[in-house]
DNA sequence: TCAATTCAGTTCCTTTTTCAGACTTACTGA
DNA sequence: TCAGTAAGTCTGAAAAAGGAACTGAATTGA
């Protein structure tokens, strides 16, 4: 598996991966959907190295899932905002932090609760079909080539 | 950051990290949701090295996201087999496939098709509330510290 | 019966990433 | 002028990943 390639694979769970698969990235968009902006604040709340934090951030950018926001001209400061791309990874921080509240919870309880302002009460993300509405299940669904592969996984 | 109690963290995207937070094992689980199940199978499949799959087996085991269940009593062989907890991880799954599907997309469209059995047509998983129904977004979600953490991030 | 193959790993060595922390640059405010 | 802040860069050591051959138990097939 050649990493750098990762983004081209016919599989678009591949293609996610390339972008967030790895600790670190994950990490850094929690604290983006926590409103946090700017450099300073992402090392000290991850503890991350500078030279990682560094990295990620030039590869969300370059990915378009962050914006390089100048809020300072001298000196240059510039924040990370999510783009609608980085907005878009929602659903998939939230079906992690559910599947972690469901099944590695402890004594204490759910680390943080969820309200959706929508409706005014505390939820929890579901994965419904898009054309009937009912919830997803792994087995109920079938898996067909598309356009993009006749062939292989993914 | 330990990357060694990250699943004991009080965030429950931590945990969820802590597991299934690496490019290998989440390629391991889309194997898995395709019915892969052997050691051959995943290593001619992924094409990763056998060091990295056994290790990795071993930790998906060791979490209970895989059961590894004989099939042949001589020579002794097992297949590695989702349990609820792994299955419970297709939510997790879908939202990157989706998001890739919308955002990591080429000329040559989709790599899959899903299908959903009970309905009988091709969809998208849609992430949406649990108590109202609808379609969930970031900016209408407002975060509150849990029982589990009355303090930090997460 | 004896060599070749299969499966599920393990071992060993090299290359790549990551980590920890100091250093740099460009300002600001006292 | 001196301390502090923000956003990085640099460096050397440690950890993880990659590549490929090896093991062991059994099976096939000539």
């Amino acid at each position: 598996m050649k990493w750098d390639t990762l983004d081209e694979e016919p599989c678009s769970l591949s293609r996610t991966i390339a972008v967030v698969g790895d600790r670190w990235t994950l990490l850094i968009l929690r604290e983006c959907f926590l409103r946090v902006r700017r450099f300073e604040g992402f090392q000290s709340s991850l503890q991350i190295t500078r030279h990682l934090l560094s990295e990620r951030l030039k590869k969300l950018v370059r990915f378009g899932i962050l914006r390089r926001v100048p809020y300072s001209e001298s000196p240059k400061r510039c924040e990370y905002i999510l783009t609608q791309k980085g907005l878009d990874l929602y659903p998939i921080i939230m079906a992690m932090v559910h599947w972690g509240d469901t099944h590695m919870g402890d004594e204490r309880g759910r680390p943080l609760l969820h309200e959706h302002k929508t409706c005014g009460r505390l939820f929890d993300p579901v994965m419904v079909c898009s054309e009937c509405g009912e919830t997803l299940h792994a087995k109920q669904v079938h898996v067909h080539a598309g356009p993009g592969r006749r062939d292989a996984t993914g």
